[in-house]
DNA sequence: ATAATTTTTTAGACAAGACTAAAAATATTT
DNA sequence: AAATATTTTTAGTCTTGTCTAAAAAATTAT
């Protein structure tokens, strides 16, 4: 069994490998988890004692396959908490992450269960980020950034990068939401700015918007 | 803002004072809470700079309104979710209380509020307990025990006094539940042991039993 | 290749919340 | 009312998870 504080340390190493690999720095923890970098030396430690991880001095942690599973699972607790909270009750997506923050380290593998069947077994969460199974296997999305098409091509909105409250305000402003379906109709080279067309409207965005935003083609 | 620890205490401390009125002593608490009379000394000093309690030496404490507030509110969520979790996710009444435990301390005023709504408003939890509204209010369910009814008379049972896991299975089995009207048959005056008719069937059951469910008439 | 910089680890301290053992206050007996 | 028993508090310790400051290792620059 895991502390709360163990499991969040779980958790920021998943999502720290799946952008980047094995071998996470402990800097890299501190930043993600807003702490100090000694403070990871020491939880690092003991989550080596217990297996989830490998730890060698001065060369960063990787993940084993049970701390795979582990950190997996809380991030499907995670993920379905979201498809609950904006599926059942009247969540936005911007609104949800602290909330499902804190409902991700309920313990109860019946609650798990029967919460995903409740939901008809979501495959994605609301913001488009794939929901794993039970042994923490799940598809990876193949997404590409909206900022990757050409013009004239489409897209559906299938996922975003930045999942801050700014950000997906400024998309449900724009009507741009999940499965939205987005045509490029002209690039500014100058800037990498987009004319896009959503939901009827035409749509002028900058290139940083677009590079985070996540289309499937 | 009240730590998880903190909240078990309030939440303790409410429950024996509805039982026992004011003036709660230190024993009571620690034996509610498993724990050290000395730890909850310490505890009690805590809440009480926090103006949730009233603690004078060897005199026991009381909650202060806002300490009633803070804990009714706890106890509202905590019956809150085990209405979800029985209603929505199949939980039987018997295995809802470990899962309630955790989710009571989510902190989330919108999900409350939605939960509520999204459950209909309900007024009492699966085991009859009435659940108090935000400002902490609730109705006192008039309810008498099983054995005090007398021959030939009928209530309905509206909850339990003893929320064990095996209480709560021997009531399952024998087709007692919420709103099942129960019907005295007659009552064995050497041992007040009753014969009663539920859903259809006659059944013997032993005093203790008796004293351990709440009926309406 | 040596110096400077950055990263990581160690050592020691602290707060929260629990514990044990002993002292102090209150309650109960006789 | 004194003696005994119980309850409560105090004092000091422990664990978890954090921190700061300093030392050690690794990396980058000169």
């Amino acid at each position: 069994m895991f502390t709360l504080s163990e499991e969040n340390y779980l958790k920021a190493i998943f999502h720290l490998e799946m952008m980047s690999g094995t071998g996470i720095s402990t800097n890299a923890i501190a930043s993600k988890l807003e702490t100090k970098a000694s403070s990871v030396t020491d939880m690092v430690k003991k989550l080596a004692e217990k297996q989830v991880l490998v730890y060698k001095k001065y060369q960063g942690v990787s993940l084993t396959k049970s701390g795979k599973t582990t950190a997996a699972r809380i991030v499907r607790k995670h993920r379905l908490w979201e498809v609950f909270l904006v599926e059942k009750l009247n969540f936005s997506w911007d609104e949800v992450h602290d909330v499902a923050e804190q409902l991700e380290h309920i313990k109860s593998p019946k609650l798990t269960r029967e919460l995903d069947a409740f939901l008809g077994f979501p495959k994605t969460d609301p913001h488009g980020d794939p929901i794993p199974d039970h042994e923490g296997r799940f598809d990876s999305v193949e997404k590409r950034l909206l900022s990757s098409l050409k013009e004239n091509e489409v897209g559906v909105c299938v996922g975003v990068d930045d999942s801050s409250s700014n950000f997906l305000q400024y998309l449900d402003k724009n009507g741009i939401s999940l499965g939205e379906k987005i045509e490029v109709l002209s690039i500014e080279s100058f800037d990498g700015s987009l004319s896009i067309k959503v939901a009827g409207k035409v749509l002028s965005i900058s290139n940083k918007i677009a590079t985070n935003i996540y289309i499937q083609s």
